[in-house]
Formats: structure tokens, sequence, C-alpha cells
DNA sequence: ATTGAAACGAATGAACG
DNA sequence: CGTTCATTCGTTTCAAT
């Protein structure tokens, strides 16, 4: 939180909810002229603290409304076979997330597909093949909650 | 994925990678003029298959570079109590994510924080005072990798 | 569904406190 | 840090197709 005052905060609040506010409406919110948003904004992104801006979509038009956690044990730790696994494995358009965890397992990744069908291809056809993967152990979403918004 | 065409595919991919684009650039790269590009874009928020406009932030800055999955047991499976339970650990500020699941538990969540001391914290005075909850196991994250953008 | 132009509104940067 | 103001640029609407 180091060299945010309140209006920055108040700011990355608000891009965190609709980015594509406009600056004058910001300036509103925030009781300043449009320059020192403006510039906030710019300097915010130039420290890399707003890393990008993104359009979220609706899973279930693009085919994606199954969620499905793998949880996977690995044949080998070292470095560059984790790297080497999880450039893999994020290749692969059913994969939308990659943890290389402590516990129980290895690894977990996150995957969003149509249905069951796909869910079925996609271990048979792919993570299967990968042979570094040891065993590995699936958890069905039946209903999920995701925040887009840090409390700052 | 009914009811896309060629060009709003490429449309809807272009404003997951950035969605502060203008409409302008927007039609140079998808050869027409501004009307269809301002036109289908609100067609798509319309439609609801654009949901959203975020900014993403750096976890490191705000203090949340920490992340640990909690899986979880529920001592009471009805709706209504997973609705509660849900609502009630999605107003925790180190919960992100909130899966309802099947198998051998109940719920995932996923939590960032700052460090370990935080995580206890969590634990001991927010997780553990939520009577629904029988057990849970915490797997901490080493590394990680997360798409913004689904294939189309 | 698309074009091109016109009207409007917003972003950017200079000058300054 | 901030403001105001001038210029540039993007958005939005509409007639025509």
């Amino acid at each position: 939180m180091k060299n945010l005052d309140q209006t920055d905060r108040k700011l990355l609040r608000l891009l965190q909810q609709d980015c594509r506010i406009t600056i004058k409406e910001l300036s509103k919110k925030l009781y300043l002229s449009n320059t020192p948003v403006y510039e906030r904004i710019k300097k915010l992104e130039k420290r890399g603290i707003i890393k990008g801006y993104v359009a979220l979509l609706e899973p279930e038009v693009l085919d994606r409304s199954m969620v499905v956690f793998i949880s996977l044990s690995m044949e080998n730790h070292s470095r560059d076979a984790v790297e080497k696994f999880k450039n893999e494995v994020m290749v692969l358009t059913e994969v939308m997330e990659f943890y290389y965890t402590s516990g129980n397992y290895d690894a977990l990744i996150k995957l969003m597909v149509k249905d069951m069908n796909a869910y079925s291809i996609f271990v048979q056809e792919k993570l299967s093949k990968i042979d570094i993967v040891s065993r590995f152990n699936s958890t069905f979403i039946i209903s999920s909650s995701v925040k887009t918004v840090f409390d700052i």
C-alpha cells in the first residue's frame, strides 16, 4: 500500500469496477479536475500497479460454463520441469489457470470447458499425454462466486 | 458460440486483451468504419456477452501476493446454508473466490493475503468462527499463471 | 449491416499557482 | 500537488444505401 494516497486508492477502486469510465466522470467522483486524474492514471500504469484493462465475457456464450479444478502430482520437481509443464498446459484452450502448490499434490489447474464430454476429451487426449503427470484428481464446480475488485 | 460471427469474435478477443482501446483503433484492426464497431460493442454489452470492463491491479503493491486455496467441509448442505456461507465468506477481504464443489470437500475458497501472518489471522479470527465449517485443508501457492483471455 | 460526415464530448498538454 | 484553458482526438448519431 506504499505510496498510494487516498485519492489513488479511490481511483483504483473505481477502475477495478469499471475501467471504461471517462476521466471526466472520475474527476467528478474524486472532486478534482481532469489533469490530475489523467496523470495519476498514467503514473499508476507506469509503476505497473495497473497491469491492464480487460473485458470480462460471459462463459456460457463461449461454451465454457463448466469449471473443473484438477490437482495433480508430477514426477519431476526441478525448476525447469515445472516451467516446461506450466507452458505446456497453459497453451491448452481449456486451461485458464495454473498453480504450483504445496500440499498433497504438486500443481492445480483450473479448466473451463463446455461440458463433461469436453472435460473427458481434455483428460484423455491432452492431460494424459503429458508424461510428467503421474496422477490427478478432479473437483467439479457446482456453483461459484468470483470477486474482480480488491478491497483497497 | 451461437450468433457470433468472425468479426464479433475478433472484437471480443481484442477487448479481452485491452478494453481501453479506442473504437477508432478497433475499426482499423477490423477493417470497418466506426459505426458498426460501435454498434457491435453495444449489442454485445446488451446481450450480456460482455459482462464488464475491469482494471487489473498488481497484487504485490496491495499486500496480496500470497495465494492460498482452502478446501473445506460443511456441516449442512441445504441450498440456503450454502448460499449463506458463500455470502459470509465473500464479504471477507481476504477471500477472492468461492466454489461449491463435488469431491472430498464441499467448498473451495481462494485467498489473497499479505503473508503467513495475515493467513493465520484469517483462519483464527474469521474462518474458525464460521460454525458451518467442520474441517479444512490449506494449499499454499508457490507460483502461478492466470489467463485473462478466452480462446474464441 | 455499412459508410461518411457532422455534432458533441473527452483526453491531452501548456501555462501557471 | 493542483487549476484553467486551448487543441486534438474519439464517440455518437444520422441520412443514405
